[in-house]
DNA sequence: ATTTAGCACTGTTAGTAATTGAGTGCTAAA
DNA sequence: TTTAGCACTCAATTACTAACAGTGCTAAAT
């Protein structure tokens, strides 16, 4: 009985603090208890919504900014309402519609599948949106092309099964024979293979091989470099949105999310490790983690390539925001990567 | 005599300007009578000086914020500025030791080069530096690269003498000997021609070779779109250095400059008529053409590869910086860049 | 004919005080 | 347990003042 008691307490305290929220990212302003009594329909009366309030702030998940203000959230309150979004709200129908056609024109490259998801994650909230490219290091091998270029340079370019492309420029003089020896041997050896793993087998295979030439075991080495050399790419946009926000009084943050935007190794650190979550996350003021992103949240999710998650998309918005909403799109728009790229290995296994 | 008279007249109206300009710049406070006749040595009294000042205000080189504030320069003030800054400072030699060193590394691909420059005129700026790619259409093919990936895709890499590699995907099933022989067949005929006019040429070569394969016609057909499709690249860096400008409570101009370092080709339309220019250009507030600058100046130069102009590099800051160093820095920076391309299109002529 | 001193004038800035109002916490009654 | 009532608090707005920096003009000085 007492239990009970306790529980429709929680859940109109719970409810009570969703109000607060909800209605906060609505207006911005701190929300008091008249305006909750009218907007909302507790049958309560203001007194007793203050007492709730006051309670939830013991409980530390409102503030005041002052004595004679309206309550607002605190990154723990945000945190309690985002996780209790446990069902996705799903997008309506014509935003679905809006994406889908966004894609319209075919990518056969997967730069710039994921560039153009990331100006749709971006259009679409209209704060930043970012798509990390599949961790280089995971990607499999599909093609290693080695191309003379003159006496002492050799263009190698790198293919991988997601339609990753990169190329870098090598200086060193070797027999076009040999070259071409090495190429195909390559190919039939690391086809299929992880980079991070191919980085490690070349050498080895290569002295298996037992090369006549010095040459082409320095070869071998400086691919393995390469490889070792690709940055996991990060493709951002609508960093301006963020400037936009009317309540952003404060240049820090919009110093910072350029920051990100200019290293964007430090945005990959922050986000890299989401690559192990299959659900959407919210990280809610930097989090204690960043101090650069102590204004600004970030919704993330990975996306996958029908086996496993090989990359972490998502957007960079206020803390203020209308979790819902972006967290149903992120969602959506990963699955229709997701999509996309289940399509993009099929045709290349022929 | 009177014009003798008129002449001094003149000159000293013109360091009043400086001293004003300067003053400004040093303090970004409107700058009044008396703190002129302080810091500077003419040898007049606040009251002349207020004379001159009004006169210059007549003439529209100066305003003032409100009637009781000292006079701050207008655009045309700038401008008359500027163009008077004639000779280029020369750049402190320590200066310089830092750009050189910053270069340490060599770079064999053309991209890298350009994205360090960037960072370096922004870094030793402290504003926004920027590096626009060598106008690919003018760029000489050096080589053309067809690989076969699969039975029904070729992946298209293309290098210029200057050092950009760029690569596509193509879809079409062709057979892989036309596939080699069109690769030997176009090498042999491009090599050394500017891209713009390789577009053209291919459709003709081809012809001429009286394909015997349709396929290789319409394969052709598809390098010419990937080449005509090569978009003009450019670096930039430090954008959020703007954001860090004491007097910059404006975020419109923040918010366009973020737009620029997203929307590059707006920035290109902007500086890409500075290709012909030789020397240094300062283009203040926008001047006229482009609303988005209206409380930024730009200063751009070209830069070459020992024959012509072949790119355009610069800076973007705020109005009120300190043109005379920063011309110097672009002029340095731009004549570095010079010798490094110079000793690159060396390196390729083998 | 210039230059300069003197002076009245003007608009910003900073500081103080008074007023308003939204919202709180507490208490006592329903 | 809820609610009405009330005293209280603090930010925000407004109004007013004084100080100040700098101007433009005029008349005297060079």
């Amino acid at each position: 009985m007492r239990q009970v008691a306790e529980n429709i307490l929680k859940e109109r305290k719970s409810r009570v603090l969703h109000a607060v929220i909800h209605e906060y990212i609505k207006t911005g302003k701190p929300v008091g208890s008249s305006s909750l009594e009218k907007g909302y329909n507790f049958n309560l009366s203001p007194a007793t919504l203050r007492s709730l309030m006051a309670e939830l702030e013991k409980d530390g998940f409102l503030t005041h900014p002052h004595t004679s203000a309206g309550r607002i959230p605190t990154d723990a309150g945000y945190r309690a309402y985002v996780d209790s979004l446990i069902e996705l709200q799903r997008l309506a129908v014509e935003e679905e519609e809006i994406i889908k056609k966004e894609y319209e024109k075919k990518t056969k490259e997967i730069d710039s599948l994921l560039s153009q998801t990331s100006k749709i994650l971006s259009g679409l909230s209209n704060y930043t949106g970012f798509v990390m490219a599949p961790k280089a290091k995971n990607n499999e091998i599909r093609n290693i092309e080695l191309i003379q270029i003159s006496s002492e340079q050799i263009l190698v370019v790198l293919l991988t099964k997601t339609g990753l492309v990169r190329h870098k420029m090598i200086n060193i003089s070797i027999d076009s024979d040999d070259l071409y020896e090495l190429k195909h041997f390559l190919n039939s050896k690391l086809r299929g293979i992880s980079l991070e793993e191919a980085s490690k087998r070349i050498i080895v295979e290569v002295q298996k091989y037992q090369s006549k030439q010095q040459d082409m075991f320095k070869l071998a080495g400086y691919i393995s470099n390469v490889i070792d050399s690709i940055q996991d790419d990060i493709y951002m946009n609508g960093a301006s949105n963020v400037l936009a926000i009317p309540d952003f009084n404060d240049f820090e943050s919009a110093r910072c999310l350029m920051n990100l935007n200019e290293h964007k190794d430090r945005l990959i650190e922050i986000i890299g490790k989401d690559l192990d979550i299959s659900s959407i996350k919210v990280q809610i003021g930097g989090e204690g983690n960043s101090a650069e992103l102590k204004d600004l949240s970030v919704i993330t999710t990975s996306y996958s390539d029908g086996n496993k998650t090989i990359g972490v998309l998502g957007i960079i918005g206020p803390k203020r925001m209308e979790y819902d909403k972006m967290m149903a799109l992120v969602n959506s728009v990963s699955k229709i990567v997701n999509g996309f790229l289940l399509k993009m290995g099929e045709d290349s296994d022929d």
